[in-house]
DNA sequence: AGAATAATTTTGTTGAACAAAATATGTCAA
DNA sequence: TTGACATATTTTGTTCAACAAAATTATTCT
């Protein structure tokens, strides 16, 4: 594996995991020594989370760890409505594999709730909605949702109680999964509108407080 | 404007024109060389490049102008039915200044064709589909849409006889951005969808044939 | 205190170097 | 001749040291 994909992944879980801090400037010489690679694969490795949105880049400035203001919080969640409920009006279209696998997702969901690993949580739910993406069958949609939910993990991790944040939304992916599998199409995509419509609110009203 | 991006920009174009034809590898002495940049920048851009999908990377065998294969033809097209589709769907929502945009772009197909450039053409065709996918106003899915229009642009480039490609098309752009305006959004999505359908099974066949 | 000025840091970029893998070339035996 | 093997040669992956240019910080002077 390249040096710089290496480097890539390994900041990626460090600001997806809130070890680096929205807007925290990331010194080139400084990291590149602490994660033992020279300066121009470190800036590889920049180029590639500044595709994905994760950083800022600004010349003669560096780059600094992205931060989810509302209006970018608002545009997520306008993806996620666009790709999510289309995925689940075209369900009846999906795979019998990629319906397990969006059973899976929320099985692992509350699994992680009822051990009380609120990360987790966080994971395996938006694990779950990408697996609803992915029923559309699009390779290029899954790696653009992943880059939506990077996004939306980085929102939460901006956040401080992160418990708070991810209690109670559990049964309501399994209210979505079981009408979604049990063929009610228009009910998942309403239950889904909703689900999407509070998350929203809720994670803005969270953000304007911090 | 930092090299790496202007390096990027270039090669772009250059892929996009079919200079560069799929499956060409980009040796990174002598395109470093050529562009009067070093190395190490040069493989900056090709990082960018590479998150675009506009190349292939294999780790030592370098990079490679991307070929767009039958299946990725098809997930090309399925993006452009979840994203398009979804857009007339919702362009109720509009403002009247991206549905205006919309109208705008199509004036310009019907330029270019009534100029003969079959290369405008294309290219404002694309921007008319891109003035749809933007009247949902994400940003986020705007950029992302401009990468599918750029592959496929790519996939277009590959086709020897592209004149007999975009002819034919611009009364029907024509056509769906007529209904739109006019407010029968059901009408507009059945025609965009026979559109794409239609799209989709001839870029497969030239693609087939060279 | 505030503005102008001088250090210092940080980024952007280059060029040379070298190991490792891939590719091309040459050699030899069946 | 052909196929397999060993040997160059090329190309990529990566590092290091350097330097200009911009940004940041410290300092001086009023």
């Amino acid at each position: 594996m390249p040096s710089a994909e290496r480097v890539a992944a390994s900041l990626r879980d460090e600001i997806l995991s809130g070890a680096l801090p929205p807007g925290l400037p990331l010194r080139e010489a400084a990291l590149a020594a602490e994660l033992a690679v020279s300066r121009n694969t470190f800036r590889e490795a920049l180029r590639l989370l500044g595709a994905e949105g994760l950083i800022e880049q600004q010349l003669y400035k560096g780059a600094v760890v992205a931060s989810m203001s509302e209006p970018r919080i608002r545009d997520l969640y306008l993806v996620r409505r666009t790709l999510e409920l289309r995925a689940v009006e075209e369900s009846g279209a999906a795979t019998p594999a990629a319906l397990a696998a969006v059973d899976d997702a929320v099985r692992h969901t509350e699994a992680a709730e009822a051990a009380g690993d609120w990360r987790g949580v966080g994971t395996h739910s938006l694990r779950f909605h990408g697996a609803l993406v992915a029923t559309l069958g699009s390779p290029m949609l899954d790696v653009f949702f992943h880059g939506v939910t990077a996004q939306q993990r980085l929102a939460f991790a901006a956040v401080a109680d992160e418990a708070r944040l991810q209690r109670s939304w559990t049964p309501r992916d399994r209210e979505i999964c079981d009408l979604l599998l049990a063929g009610f199409r228009a009910a998942a995509g309403a239950a889904l509108r909703r689900y999407l419509d509070d998350s929203e609110q809720m994670l803005v009203q969270l953000t304007k407080g911090s």
